[in-house]
DNA sequence: CGGCACACATACCGACCGGTATGCTGGCGG
DNA sequence: CCGCCAGCATACCGGTCGGTATGTGTGCCG
């Protein structure tokens, strides 16, 4: 129910002899943990001993368990928005647009693919409220997204009979289903998986 | 470890009073439950009243509560294996090959949506032998679609330049992802989303 | 120099949960 | 008609987990 019982140790403190907060390790380990283990799987008591504190001092920054994870849903989102309507507010061609807006949903979530897999398999494990805050911010940076590809219908060089959403919801299945396979250490550089996403999705969109 | 303890009790009981059996009954609820609350949200207990039975069922029938994941696993995988090699094995051209083989995974996958949903939320939660085994299944289905695109390629008729293994993850990434936002009272039927996706795929990969 | 609030550590609790050991019963083979 | 075994039901256990109440040290403010 409560977010941060307290207020956060601003880096104002004097003396920073720590270069990472305990709040900010706390969240590195969850995510590692949640994604390595799941989030029913992972304790809390894990997680603390991974950040090398104990259950005090994450129940003083965090209200439950349940807010750890959506603070991570909440920094992956913001992160995504922000860099989408960046890309979709430039004066480039829409076909141009779209392209850069694959790719970069493509690279940032292969940057952060941890939250990836996270995102994906627990968020049916937050509390009902938090869910609907959380699918209502997804539902805004999917709009967003549908109306690059409205636009490319109404200057007539996307195809007119698809389904914008359906479009939407095409794509996203691949770029979430990217945590299930990609591997840092395979041959496929972030670059290169991007590139091809956006391709493919350009090709099934445009005008013949 | 153990799969089934007993024999199933077969057809040949003199009396069908029931037309559903015990296992059937706690397979059907298992598999809603799992979907609805997710693997370890969902308590043997809640299973088993679900079913209308107790414990002492379940765990004559099944080895554990891992074993009635699997068994949804492999029920779903082989249903969608024999479909893909059948369609794979008419003599009509690579590419309506293609189109059938990507449409009619959409179609099993809505017509089994709960099956889609646990799929890819709940298989890291399974045993990590069991695990390898549903990975070697899929890998199998993943192959014989690839084959499918690999044909396309050397036929000419599909662009040379795409990773045939990319574009199997690309597309099915998608389909995995319609356990999140299909909905059997929404606007689309199965067939109609089918069509269209199975209409995406092969405009981004077919020569122009 | 006092005291007080922040930032944790320690100790502990009640609620489950997966699994098992054992009890009961009806039908079928002999 | 009898025994026995498949097919469950009942009772129970050890372990774990999220969360909380309370103790404690320490640096900043007055």
């Amino acid at each position: 129910m409560a977010m941060a019982r307290s207020t956060t140790p601003s880096a104002t403190r004097k003396a920073p002899k720590a270069v990472t907060t305990v709040p900010q390790r706390l969240l590195a380990e969850a995510t590692r943990l949640f994604a390595e283990r799941g989030y029913d799987r992972t304790s809390v008591q894990e997680i603390v001993e991974a950040a090398g504190v104990t259950k005090g001092a994450l129940y003083h920054y965090f209200g439950s368990k349940d807010d750890l994870l959506h603070e991570i849903y909440g920094r992956v989102l913001r992160l995504q928005l922000q860099r989408l309507e960046a890309i979709a507010g430039k004066p480039d061609p829409v076909e141009a647009r779209l392209f850069e807006a694959a790719a970069d949903v493509v690279v940032t979530s292969i940057a952060n693919l941890d939250d990836t897999k996270i995102f994906f398999r627990s968020m049916h494990q937050l509390s009902p409220e938090k869910q609907k805050a959380v699918r209502a911010d997804r539902r805004r940076y999917h709009e967003k997204f549908r109306a690059l590809v409205e636009e490319g219908q109404s200057q007539g060089v996307f195809r007119p009979g698809l389904s914008p959403d359906l479009v939407v919801d095409y794509f996203f299945g691949s770029v979430h289903h990217l945590g299930t396979w990609y591997r840092h250490d395979g041959q496929m550089s972030a670059e290169q998986v991007a590139t091809e996403y956006a391709d493919l999705l350009l090709h099934s969109v445009r005008q013949p």
